[in-house]
DNA sequence: CGATAATGTGCAATCATTTGCATAGCAAGT
DNA sequence: ACTTGCTATGCAAATGATTGCACATTATCG
């Protein structure tokens, strides 16, 4: 039920159609919980069948027509409910630190080339919610309650970040000094 | 199939049964992949039907029987292969990033709770992974190669969980702020 | 004696997620 | 004219993961 939770956060502020919410969860609410299109537009269709959305088809020009998804009375009702029940974390799942698991003198220097690739990969998404964050999160104590949450949020997202790259650093110095 | 893997790196020095394997998931390894005991037994059955694992039932006196598995030379040369093939991180989903996006002035106080008791559990996992990186990994540089990397590992969940209470703490002053 | 907890393996149903494919219109460059 | 890319929505199949249950043995505590 998580990422019915997550699709109707994305429509707090504003109604968005499939696609746009798709192409949100790439950024934004993304770096926390990602989501295919498929996926999306699945559950918006559950949601809207459940009452929680609307849904009205929007005709544009030069593009094909599209369906914006709002959020209902109950639907906002049903979300403000949904931040009282219990959460749970599932930690991130990672191929990579089960690979060093394995790690050899042969397969080193490949691990090193995919730390190298992550971390250059972290790197540009960290510049992304950096700009974000200095935009429109510059001074937090000002901000309206709302987006001091979400605030947090990003300061969660860019602190991880900040500590995967410094990890990176050490891995591929300790890497560098084994044999192949 | 990275379960498959994750469950092969964890036989290569020692032979274990399932419910064995199941208990070292929800350490080790488990940091960084957990996975139920029901997940553990079916791609047991999988892997040994595969020929990567072997199988062979232990009695034993004061408690059921058990079956453990090993990994065969086709499983070690599979794993080996499987090192260099690509990988991709699915990043943790949190629900509680989430919540923080619904943040009000009404539920400001609970997420702090929950914010709290994250924060709690976090502490003791990281008094736990502190103490075996005391007991076991305390001159890196001087370790085997495998071992090398799963220092790292654990080094890598120790950071993050380091990051993770210092974000709680910058969270709670912010949120201690808002008014009910 | 009864309750609880730990060891040990497993089935069945459901839910969540990924993968591959399909369709369609329009814009912009080559 | 042709290809590439973006907008826009969707189906079907397969895989991955969770939830709830079932069963059997022994140890431990009150």
């Amino acid at each position: 039920m998580a990422l019915a939770h997550a699709i109707m956060t994305a429509l707090i502020e504003d109604d968005l159609s499939g696609y746009e919410l798709a192409r949100d969860f790439e950024t934004s609410l993304g770096f926390f919980w990602q989501a295919s299109h498929q996926q999306i537009y699945q559950e918006l269709r559950k949601l809207a069948e459940r009452g929680w959305l609307n849904k009205r088809e929007v005709n544009q020009r030069g593009k094909p027509n599209k369906i914006v998804y709002g959020l209902t009375r109950i639907g906002r009702e049903a979300l403000a409910r949904w931040v009282y029940s219990s959460t749970r974390s599932r930690p991130a799942k990672d191929e990579l630190l089960v690979k060093l698991y394995n790690l050899d003198a042969d397969n080193a220097a490949h691990i090193a080339g995919e730390i190298t690739a992550r971390r250059e990969e972290m790197m540009r998404r960290l510049y992304l919610y950096e700009t974000i964050r200095r935009r429109h999160y510059g001074s937090p104590q000002a901000l309206p309650t709302r987006r001091k949450g979400v605030y947090l949020a990003l300061v969660a997202g860019i602190r991880q970040g900040e500590q995967f790259l410094a990890w990176c650093d050490e891995a591929l110095e300790l890497l560098g000094s084994i044999d192949a």
